[in-house]
DNA sequence: AACTATTTATAAGA
DNA sequence: TTCTTATAAATAGTT
């Protein structure tokens, strides 16, 4: 989408790839709910930045499944 | 997206529902390799059924930190 | 943070 | 279930 085609691959300028991951990561999130809505599903997407920093949705308590143990340095 | 404007509330008939399912779980997927590789992180999407069916997609060693403990009487 | 031209996802139909 | 296509939605580049 958008004005341009975009190339599947990493994002090199900096500020460019963190504006991308801020709109696709809640791109994603709205449509895992959508999902979860529509199709009466559980759904969990979490994402891992390479600087530890965790991001996550889960739209229910199925989370107490998963991340048991922190991935690397995670914070909020 | 499609035909028409889809209202997001659970599709009541079953056939419909499961064709929804297969079909944005599949997009959810492509959008999460796409972040991943566009944005340099790792993401993983998880889907639990309500009948106990585990679906998932990570792209990375991540997920050796979650699904510790599977999910109810989750399969394939 | 908002806009908008364009690409992409997908609902319904074949 | 796989393909098509009209349309809704996401988003890349811009402001």
């Amino acid at each position: 989408m958008g004005r341009k085609k975009l190339e599947i691959k990493r994002i090199e300028d900096n500020s460019a790839r963190m504006i991308c991951f801020s709109k696709r990561r809640n791109g994603l999130v709205k449509k895992a709910k959508e999902l979860s809505a529509l199709c009466d599903v559980d759904v969990a997407a979490i994402f891992f930045s390479k600087r530890g920093k965790l991001y996550e949705y889960c739209n229910a308590n199925s989370c107490s499944f998963i991340l048991r143990t922190p991935p690397r340095n995670a914070s909020t």
